[in-house]
DNA sequence: ACAAAAGTGTTCCCGCTACACCCATGT
DNA sequence: ACATGGGTGTAGCGGGAACACTTTTGT
């Protein structure tokens, strides 16, 4: 362990610390996860989680925050770390801990790669390759931790555009949750929660008949939040 | 940062990590936090969470369980992490990444101290001392915590002795969810869910009339939790 | 005109709420 | 006997689930 190269020491030892982001996005019909392609060793040339160290000056919030932005050029709109994965061997090299974050983007079919070139590439969650590292396992957590959450809380328009219409949400909820609904009972209870704002546009999804656009009322979740009047549950 | 106790060397800079354990006991009518006082600088005579680094061979969950054993001599029913405490200056000494526990243990009024003899003590969690570092913080992420699971799951038996009563145990609800139940529906309620096993016996609590005892019923719960029946909220 | 998808309303039932009376026990 | 707290039952209401018909639009 001890070299010239290695100059930042401690009187005890000390793991390495790493976020990775568990990216999910919906391109209108299926839930997608977004993947680099890793440039170096170990597992080089494998699918990953975005991710990298932890700066010696950043929480690891504002680390992950950075890796996003280094690695896509999405718009972030919920990211949360969930858990801790701590195995001492879970990285061949040296001691790695990493913190997962969930981040929910706006999708969009072109995303650039890293700085460093890497690739980066949706998948459908259920047509995914396989993972570095304990990535899979992480994965895994993350989808269990969206369930819960869009559980009781309206983070699904984090995921769709700001117009949106009321079959694009329900299609992106039984996505999220592999269960169907009952298109006017989904409806009702969406509307009943006072959160949508209901909008005079359509829009026409090359389907059949065009479907009346919502934009999600920020503004009065919050406040209903605060005052702990918002109840909804899925 | 380079002396000759500094052995532990990296190409980069790596943060100091701990586990903090948020540990509640419920002792029949308040909720209660034991606090640890510290012996060493900084803080030094400050009461703080009991927690420690995490030795290189273990997981971050394997260090909060060895810490609260070392600690305490008390039988933990739950032990869970939740986030993680990383701003780079919160501890004066050195960087110190922190990963917080919420553990739940059966409430005995003495504990012993750690192995460093350092003092041990419950707390009503409305009569806290000062804490050392960012612990108040992490404590009141720690009853956000609480109070979210508790709403859908059914831990509050953690807290409990193996028998209880009801009353016993819509106090223990109410004082984490800091609400009023009527007893009526509370009883109601719990007994529907179908996880309670009521005994054949009953116990004097001192008050007046005797109240009927109950066991959790684990194995049902885990098995409607299987198959996704299981559904209760406060 | 037809097919495919979206908009809308009604009924039923279960579970939550609010509330009142009786019973057991210690003083 | 009385006070304190535990046990039990009922009526009303609201929200969720199940369900059918009409309307729009592209082919």
């Amino acid at each position: 362990m001890e070299s010239a190269e290695n100059k930042f020491c401690y009187k005890y030892p000390h793991p390495a610390v790493t976020t990775d982001c568990v990216i999910f996005g919906f391109d209108g019909n299926y839930l997608k996860i977004l993947l680099v392609k890793r440039g170096v060793d170990p597992y080089a040339g494998c699918w990953a989680l975005p991710g990298g160290f932890l700066k010696p000056d950043e929480t690891v919030e504002e680390c992950a925050a950075r890796e996003l932005r280094e690695e896509t050029n999405l718009q972030t709109e919920l990211l949360q770390p969930f858990g801790v994965f701590s195995k001492p061997d879970r990285d061949p090299r040296e001691r790695v801990m990493t913190i997962p974050f969930l981040a929910l983007v706006k999708y969009s079919p072109n995303v650039k790669g890293g700085d460093d070139a890497r690739e980066a590439r949706w998948f459908d969650i259920d047509a995914m390759p396989e993972l570095a590292f304990d990535h899979k396992e992480i994965f895994k957590k993350a989808i269990q931790q969206l369930q819960r959450i869009i559980h009781f809380e309206p983070i699904g328009f984090d995921l769709l555009e700001e117009k949106f219409t009321m079959p694009e949400l329900q299609k992106l909820y039984q996505a999220i949750l592999n269960v169907e609904f009952d298109r006017r009972n989904f409806q009702r209870k969406m509307l009943n929660s006072g959160i949508l704002i209901p909008l005079d546009e359509k829009e026409n999804r090359g389907g059949h008949r065009s479907a009346a656009l919502f934009r999600f009322d920020k503004e009065k979740y919050d406040q209903m939040k605060l005052n702990g009047s918002f109840r909804i549950e899925f």
